[in-house]
DNA sequence: ATACAATTCTAACGAACGTTAGGTAGGGGG
DNA sequence: CCCCCTACCTAACGTTCGTTAGAATTGTAT
């Protein structure tokens, strides 16, 4: 009978549902009503809703991120953090509930004190990993941190956009902001 | 036996849990019990709990951004938009929590499709608004658009590490990111 | 075929929810 | 003195929640 993996569906419509109404707007029996499944059949497979939710952010969330982390850069720096935004825009549809999700943890939207330490630290690396990428483009600009702060700035508001109000952003206008900031580097 | 008046504090302790909570996690038991008040005292000043959290978006939150909004402005452009936004440091605790679920609102976190729509029409007048400002310093560049757009982006940002992660923002940081988008500008 | 484990179910538990019915207390005008 | 209005209360309604007990079903190995 089962299309998926029972436990994979049903995560995968725990993040939906997470995502329209939050967690405590979340309910067990709605999830088991999309899924098809009896209400138990949860917590067969999960002990509880929080594990429910914490295994969205600490797995999905964080295996996202991670990927975008590692992503190859370009020998051109606007193409990179250019193409690094944009290509949010064809983020699966699973994909993009899910960093939604995580960013409205990260804002402390949702969730609970132990995944908000979670973002904390994850947050602290990622002025040093832009900072790494930019400092060779950067050698002769004096004020090459807040150069970097402010890009980082920028990109969150354009993954806000993208991911979290769900609009479409094109290349050119991602590559315009980019550039105003980075104007001077190549 | 009332310190202050009834209404404005249930709205205010009202202010404090769908912060902290969310719209579904805030209860009107624990409501009433913060303000040491019984429990139908709520249902005395308000008809149910949507007309409260109704009530704090639409009238406190947006007076605080139309209070925003007419600011009177500097004859330096940057000198303007650093206060702009350091003057959010010093938001009364009670605003930043107003402000904070304004946002979550405004990025569909919380509240229902009447009010998303409300944060459309308010979202539409802000680029607009800006480019007015902006528009006599930006004569000599031909991305105007662009540089208003990345301006109200990064702001964003900022107003968001402020409100929503309460965060301290130095003047001097503010400055810098402000001055890296309006380079050239003066 | 049979035994056993994995998977899924029906039914119900107690607790907490939003909301309301219906009362009490007290003060100001007649 | 009594009436009535405002401010507040206790107690309860019906519903829904997270969770669990325990049985039925299915798949698989012998």
């Amino acid at each position: 009978m089962a299309e998926k993996d029972m436990r994979e569906r049903i995560k995968e419509v725990a993040v939906e549902h997470f995502n329209s109404n939050g967690y405590h707007g979340t309910t067990i029996r709605n999830i088991a009503k999309d899924v098809n499944c009896s209400l138990p059949m949860i917590y067969y497979y999960y002990n509880n809703k929080k594990e429910l939710f914490d295994e969205i952010i600490k797995k999905e969330y964080f295996d996202l991120l991670k990927g975008q982390a590692a992503l190859l850069r370009t020998n051109n720096i606007i193409d990179f953090y250019t193409k690094f935004v944009y290509d949010l825009n064809s983020l699966s549809n699973y994909d993009k509930k899910v960093y939604r999700l995580g960013i409205k943890v990260y804002l402390s939207f949702d969730g609970d004190e132990e995944l908000m330490e979670i973002m904390d630290e994850w947050e602290k690396t990622i002025l040093p990993r832009h900072y790494q990428i930019l400092k060779p483009y950067l050698e002769n600009a004096d004020n090459d941190i807040a150069i970097v702060r402010t890009l980082v700035h920028l990109l969150e508001t354009l993954i806000v956009s993208i991911v979290v109000k769900n609009r479409f952003l094109p290349e050119e206008e991602i590559r315009e902001e980019i550039s105003i900031v980075l104007r001077g580097c190549e």
